[in-house]
DNA sequence: TAGATTGTTAATCGATTAACAATC
DNA sequence: TAGATTGTTAATCGATTAACAATC
């Protein structure tokens, strides 16, 4: 959903789904020093078509110009925008075990405007440790501290058995999306966000292209 | 592409991408004992409507029982067979780091069918050891370990600067498809398949989503 | 200005839903 | 048999591509 020129205009999921792949390279190109792109130019390094291209970007706005194609930099802080990295998002973790480690540990969102603050665990042995800068607190500090801190977005890495549990918990406190690891199609209600991180699906879905092959 | 009485019919990437969900649902089901399911109560549970579903499925076969609805077992297992995981796959790591680390200690890889059967990096300190029963091997070795074990899946959680190298080196040790959690798009032959976890872009998805409902 | 490339409308393609005859 | 539910065709909806006038 967006507002342009007073109209609520919304959004194709097929779209959305492409924006983060089109920050992404717009980024590359950036630390490359590429000023100007075609959406030809650019269509081709991501995989889409130029009409396809400029259609996505012209939800947002129009950000081209004709005969000259697209400015790297203006385009690349428009889509940061629109998707709404400009105002840095605070996150917690829930579950530090080795997928949340890994998350902890985890460049890749810091460059992109996210904070993780903290860590939750419910095992006493990780309570109170320090990993890579954050601290793993008990678990039953959660509630309060996604009150007290102004936090948007949790991070479900818990096994799949407290996945639910964890997911009501972060809701009732206040988050307004949910990145989730766990393998469950977590029941939230329908204003909060939830983005799923199943990667098994991914093997499977691979693992389906490759006997297809044969 | 898969053949049916003779013919070859290509499958919609939108079907391929819903079977792996259905497969863990109907894996949930089969353990809770529930033997039998109408597709109006299993879209229910997948998010999907029945008639997409019926659709789904028939794609690859007639599963259902007209009045009855769909076994559950038979159904899973069927899908199973579709989605080639009755063979099971022998995979490799590249990259021992946080992520790489994280993927050695996974369970739900295993239990759906692939066998994860080594590691590799490049740092000294990593090579030699054996992180839950994996071992850990240089990746000068790679090459001859791939062509010599039959492995047909590559895993790479290297970092991005070395992931497309990484790619070309498994590709030709001969690797049918690669899942990548790098977050680069590897250039590899049409005939190899790639299926890729670019992380970050899901949250920058869900990010997008929250925003869009302030 | 002429050439290039956008923004946008119309045409096509693919995916989803509706409807219902077939059949267990 | 009657009721339920599938498999499948036709209708609708959404997403992609083609085409071109607008314009820098």
């Amino acid at each position: 959903m967006i507002h342009k020129e007073g109209k609520t205009i919304v959004i194709p999921t097929a779209v959305i789904k492409r924006l983060p792949k089109y920050h992404r390279h717009l980024g590359k190109l950036l630390k490359k020093g590429v000023e100007k792109i075609s959406s030809r130019e650019f269509g081709e390094i991501v995989g889409v078509s130029a009409p396809q291209l400029r259609q996505d970007l012209n939800h947002f706005g129009n950000f081209g110009q004709q005969g000259y194609g697209y400015n790297v930099e203006k385009l690349y802080n428009a889509l940061a925008k629109v998707m709404g990295i400009e105002k840095k998002s605070n996150m917690v973790l829930v579950g530090v075990g080795n997928l949340g480690q890994a998350l902890i540990s985890a460049t890749d969102f810091k460059r992109r405007g996210f904070n993780l603050l903290t860590a939750f665990d419910i095992n006493p042995r990780l309570v109170g440790m320090t990993i890579n800068g954050i601290k793993v607190r008990d678990i039953i500090n959660l509630d309060q501290y996604v009150k007290d801190n102004d936090i948007n977005i949790g991070i479900i890495a818990v096994p799949e058995e407290s996945a639910q549990d964890v997911a009501n918990q972060l809701v009732s406190a206040g988050v307004k999306g949910i990145w989730n690891f766990a393998p469950v199609d977590l029941k939230v209600p329908k204003e909060i966000s939830v983005e799923n991180e199943h990667l098994t699906e991914g093997l499977l879905r691979l693992s389906f292209k490759i006997k297809g092959e044969m």
